[in-house]
DNA sequence: CAACAGATTCTCT
DNA sequence: GAGAATCTGTTGT
């Protein structure tokens, strides 16, 4: 288990998404490995930075490295990871992950998998705790349009595996 | 201050 | 395939 450096967030975040890939997050005390993802710069008119600095979006602008949890629909919560340089909006949304011993539908879904694993408000701005296991991928990533949103949701911007 | 859309999911039909 | 649950930031009056 190597820890990832830093640095390693410093780069677009259509870069960052795909190599987020088979990767290894520790959330709440466990090892979730990342399935799915999605990117969104601050040019995307579907990211929350798409219109600027809010109290809401704060973190997007932060650190890269770091944790952006925002709460959707009111009801639930979607972990993204900072990445590009300070100031860029930009983040990698983690749509679905894969924990030891439990049930791979709780935890596929944006909003499933930070209930799964206690991810709320309190994770936004924490710093992102991830490690590459040396495991190479199953699959090679698979490119796909995006879902959920009404803006520009034709944007090549999905990566999964399988 | 009121209105509304939204990076979701569940529960029906 | 449609509707509800539920709240925050943005925009308009």
């Amino acid at each position: 288990m190597q820890p990832l450096p830093p640095s390693w967030a410093e780069r677009d975040a259509t870069v960052v998404a795909p190599d987020l890939l088979n990767k290894v997050a520790r959330l709440g005390g466990r090892l979730a490995r990342i399935t799915e993802v999605e990117a969104y710069t601050q040019d995307d008119p579907a990211s929350h930075s798409f219109r600027g600095l809010t109290p809401r979006n704060a973190a997007m602008f932060g650190a890269p490295g770091h944790w952006y949890v925002y709460l959707i629909y009111g009801m639930y919560h979607c972990l993204n990871l900072v990445t590009g340089g300070v100031g860029d909006g930009q983040a990698v949304l983690i749509r679905a992950v894969i924990v030891d011993g439990v049930e791979p539908r709780r935890t596929s879904g944006p909003g499933r998998l930070c209930r799964e694993l206690a991810v709320g408000r309190e994770l936004d701005g924490a710093n992102a705790e991830l490690f590459d296991d040396g495991v190479p991928p199953p699959t090679s990533p698979l490119i796909s349009s995006r879902v959920g949103i009404t803006k520009a949701a034709d944007w090549p911007r999905r990566w999964r595996l399988g």
